[in-house]
Order: structure tokens, then C-alpha cells, then sequence
DNA sequence: AGATTTATTTGAACGTTGTTCATTTTTTTG
DNA sequence: CAAAAAAATGAACAACGTTCAAATAAATCT
């Protein structure tokens, strides 16, 4: 049997993945060395290697983890007997109260870039689904004149106008909305959007 | 006179400036070395720290400019006889143009993160202010119940949502609107919050 | 103008990165 | 239990940003 080999590499792959996660929880994407996980997770700086493509790669699976994550948080605030507009106001505070409760591994998700040329699996862009998934069902109650595809696009639209006044208000500088704020204004902009988009997306 | 030495202080400067501001525009904030802009301004190594603190002080100089000629497409965009809601939408055309045709630059502004410790120093953080001073007019127009901070905070969530969008749409995995998308979607963004942001901003 | 002091420019050298690869160690197979 | 295959190791490499003693240039003084 060969299953200890691949037992040894599974374990391997988690522990670094876990020491990933930690490093970045506690010094964000630029706390994480190559030397630190490793022995953090009590293996050689090349065993790394052996396990995973790159550090960038090691990066993309915690971002993975994180993605998940967040999808359930997203998924467990609504509740089946909400109206569409609740559902929107769940999913919005669900959102922020989630990057505050993660805000390191939220940016990590939203700051990687990879290093060089390479390009983002596409399993792992097929991951961000989960940021507009639970948004589709609310919106096409409240707006039954959007085709599917339409809708995707404007609950993509819904999705990143939250995301970019929740990154502005932590990220920000001077412009963004103050924090002791952001609750209340992303309340204020989902009750906008649901209600006033009513503008219609182009087709094709 | 001691001139001399302060006018080959400042071309250097320029010099170098402009040199980041080129390799800024090509390779990106990743594409910035401190060999490749010091070989191009025409000077040693070690001459970009008699003239800047740091490599990451010359990007806020850059970004710096970007944020001026930002301030300056946005201030141009708006024409006096306007409409407040046209004007809205004039400065989100303007935001969306200017970055499609300065993405580095843009990029640069909004992903660069210091090294260490250091903070960013405050005038930086107040040229920011260009993304909303041209926003407060209209909206008061629009909104003559909210007082001047209420109006600073919701012109900030407004700027902050639509540069969601755009960022998603450009940066952004999966969920972003697709660019081809892009215009009409921030425009039916500030339509929807132009209109429709009606919930007041807690004071204080 | 020439000598002296003062300031700046230089690039070799340092420390810290991510990544590789010959060698050693472990695991699987015969 | 020996031979073959695979994996783990950590020294070595290359590419960074940054520093600093030495060299060069500018300003000041007699």
C-alpha cells in the first residue's frame, strides 16, 4: 500500500495550510515567510515545495478556507420565513460582521495578487460564488422583470458596491465611510439598491 | 548660494518620481524596483534614500500625482448648469474613464499597503479628499436635510460603493460586474442611491 | 584663486526574502 | 531483508530593499 505516503503529504499539506492561516490571523499577508510556516508546521523550508506549488498557491487555499467560511456565515443569516429586503439587510450585516470578526483573512482574500504572470485557478475563482450566491433568490423576488443572467449581474453589482464601502471604511484613507458608521450606512445603501435599482440591465 | 545643491536635489527627485511613475504604469506597483528606477533616473543605488525616505514613499509620491490628476478629470467632468443628479452621474463616468485609462496608476493608489509599521502620512491621506469634494455640491442639492458631516459621511459611502463596483469589476474574481458592464451598472448604482438614500445618517 | 571644510554621491556589502537541488533518509516493492 | 523509488532535508542561489564607509563635488574662507 501507498497510503502512508499520501496520508503523510495530506497531513503535511494541512498543517501548513493551518500555520498559513495563523500567520496571516496574526500578521496579515506580508507576516507570512516561507521560513515561519515551515517551522510551524515542523518540516524543512523545501518540504514546502514538495507539498505545494508556491507560497502564492499555499495562500489560495487558505483564502479557499476563508471563502467557505464566510459563505456559511452568509448562508446561516437568512432565515426562510424573511422578507426579500430582511434577507438583503441579513446577508449585509452578516458581510460586515464577518470581516470584522476576520478582517486579516478577509483582506487576504481581496489583496493577493499573484507574483508573476500566473494566473488564478479557476476552481478557486468558481469559490467567490458564495459573496452573491444567497443575493440571487431575495432579488429576483423583488425585481421578477430580470432575466437569470441579469440578475447575477446586478446582485454582482449589489455585492460589490457593500464590499467596496466596508473595504474603504478599513482600508481607507480619509475617504472611506468612519467604522463606528459602517453598519448603518451599508444599511442605508442595501435599502437604496433594493429598492431604487430599478434601472434595467442591457441583455447579451 | 547653497542653490545648486537644492536644484539637483529636486531634479533628482523628479527625476525619480517620473522614473516610478513609468515603471508604475508598465509592470505595476510588483514591477517597482529600486535598480530599475534608480538606472533609468540616471543615478546609484543608494541615491534614491539621500532623496526619499523609502521606496515606499516614492509610490505615495506617485500616487500623490494620480490623485491630483484624478481631482482634475472629476473637477472637469461637471458642468455648471447640471442637474445635482447629473452631475452625480457625470462624476461616476468620469471616475469609471479615468481608471480604465490609468489602471496601474489607479491600482497603485488603492492597493498599496506599507511595509512595516509606518503609517501614512497624513497630508496623503487628506489628498483623498479629492474623490468626494466634487460629490458634497449635488448631494446637498439633493439632500438639504443632512448636515455638512452627514454629508461628507454619505458622499464618502456613495464614492465608496460605486468604487466597489469598479474595482470588482476590474480586480475582482468571479463575482465582479464584466466590464463590458461596467458604465451602465454605476450608473444605475448612483441612480439607485442618487434617488433612493433616504435613510438619515446618525449624528455624532 | 586656492585651500579647507562641508555636503552629497557612489556602489560594494548586508540582511531578508522565495525557490531550487544534490544529498540523505524514509517508504515501498521484489 | 535487500533493492528500488519516493520524499524530506537544509545548504546554496538569486533577487530584493537598505545601509554606510569611501570618494567626489560643492560651498566657504583666507
Amino acid at each position: 500500500m501507498q497510503s502512508k505516503r499520501e496520508a503523510n503529504r495530506a497531513d503535511l499539506r494541512n498543517r501548513l495550510i493551518e500555520a498559513a492561516e495563523a500567520r496571516i490571523a496574526a500578521d496579515g499577508l506580508r507576516g507570512l515567510k516561507a521560513r515561519d510556516v515551515t517551522a510551524d508546521a515542523g518540516c524543512a523550508l523545501g518540504a514546502l515545495y514538495n507539498v505545494v506549488e508556491d507560497l502564492d498557491q499555499l495562500i489560495i487555499l487558505v483564502n479557499s478556507r476563508t471563502l467557505a467560511r464566510l459563505g456559511e456565515a452568509l448562508r446561516a443569516s437568512i432565515s426562510e420565513e424573511a422578507t426579500p429586503p430582511e434577507k438583503m439587510q441579513a446577508l449585509g450585516k452578516a458581510y460586515v460582521d464577518f470581516v470584522l470578526s476576520n478582517r486579516k483573512h478577509w483582506s487576504a482574500v481581496f489583496f493577493h495578487r499573484l507574483s508573476t504572470d500566473a494566473e488564478v485557478p479557476d476552481w478557486h475563482k468558481q469559490e467567490h460564488a458564495v459573496l452573491i450566491d444567497n443575493l440571487i433568490e431575495p432579488l429576483a423576488q423583488m425585481r421578477p422583470d430580470l432575466s437569470p443572467s441579469a440578475l447575477r449581474v446586478r446582485a454582482g453589482t449589489l455585492f460589490s458596491a457593500v464590499h467596496g464601502v466596508v473595504q474603504l471604511s478599513l482600508h481607507g484613507r480619509f475617504v472611506g465611510t468612519p467604522p463606528e458608521l459602517l453598519a448603518s450606512e451599508v444599511r442605508a445603501l442595501i435599502d437604496a439598491m433594493s429598492r431604487g435599482t430599478h434601472l434595467a440591465v442591457p441583455e447579451q
